[in-house]
DNA sequence: ACATGCTGCTAAGTATGTCAAGCATGCTAA
DNA sequence: TTAGCATGCTTGACATACTTAGCAGCATGT
C-alpha cells in the first residue's frame, strides 16, 4: 500500500518549517519579529518547531505581513477554511468536481500522488 | 429607524445575534444545528449570546455553510483579518450579496441549504 | 578569568474556545 | 395531575493558544 500516505496525510504541520525558512532568508531573530509584530519569541519558537498546531488568524496574518507572504497561503497551511477554496486540502475539491463522485481512499490517493509529483517537480527540498 | 445597527459592525459583538436571528429564521433548534454542524448546542447558545468572543474559523465555515452565510462575512465579524481587506457590505442586501458571488463553495452550501428547507417543509406537515 | 549581549528554547502560568452533562421551562398527550 | 419530550441555557471540566520569566550556548570585549 501507499505508506506515502502515513507521511503525507497530515500536511498541517508544514507551516512550522516554512515559517522558520523564511524568516531566516529575511535574516530577522525571533526577538526581532516579536518586537515587530508583537508576537513573542517563545511563542515563535514553539511556531516554528511544530508545537503549536492552529495558530490564530490574528498571528498568520501579522507574520504574513512582516515576511512579505501571501495571508491566504498561511491560512491554508494552518489548516483553516480559506473563502474561495476548498478547506483542508489545496486545489482538490476543485479536481474532485472535476473528476466527479471519489470515495475517501481515492481522494487520499489522489492528494499524496499529488504531493509526489509536486516533490518530483522540485517545488521544495 | 436610522439604521445605527448596521453601523455597529463594531467587533464587539453582532456575531452573536446575528447568527441567533439567521438560525431562527430558518426554524432550527440549537440541537439540530449540533446534529448537522458538529457544533454543540451549548456552544452555539454561548456563542448566540455574546459569550464567546472569537470563535474558530472552523465553527464559523460550517456555520456559514450550514446557514447560507458568506464565510468571509462570519470571518470578519469575527474580527479576523480577511484576505482582500474589503469591508462594509451592507447587511440589508444580504440576499444579492449571497448569490452575487456564489463560488463552488457557496454553491454546495445552498443546495445543502435548500435541500434543508426542503425537508423540514415537506416532513413538518 | 569575568562580563555583556546576543541567539533559540523551555517551564509554568493565564486566558479562553469547546464539549458533555445536567437544569429549567414549556408543550402535548394520556 | 403525571409523564414524556423538546427547547435554550448553565456549569464544570478539558485542551490548547499565547505570554512572562528564565535557562544554556556562543560570541565579543575588559
Amino acid at each position: 500500500m501507499l505508506d506515502i500516505l502515513s507521511s503525507m496525510s497530515d500536511s498541517s504541520n508544514a507551516l512550522g518549517p516554512y515559517l522558520s525558512r523564511t524568516r531566516k532568508e529575511l535574516k530577522l531573530s525571533l526577538r526581532a519579529v516579536e518586537a515587530q509584530t508583537g508576537v513573542s519569541n517563545a511563542y515563535l519558537s514553539q511556531l516554528e518547531n511544530g508545537k503549536i498546531k492552529t495558530p490564530s488568524p490574528k498571528v498568520l496574518h501579522s507574520l504574513a505581513l512582516k515576511y512579505g507572504l501571501p495571508y491566504e497561503q498561511l491560512m491554508e497551511l494552518a489548516g483553516y477554511p480559506i473563502p474561495g477554496k476548498s478547506q483542508n486540502q489545496p486545489s482538490s475539491s476543485r479536481l474532485a468536481a472535476r473528476l466527479g463522485e471519489t470515495s475517501e481512499e481515492e481522494e487520499e490517493a489522489l492528494a499524496d500522488f499529488l504531493a509526489l509529483i509536486r516533490k518530483r517537480n522540485g517545488s521544495e527540498l
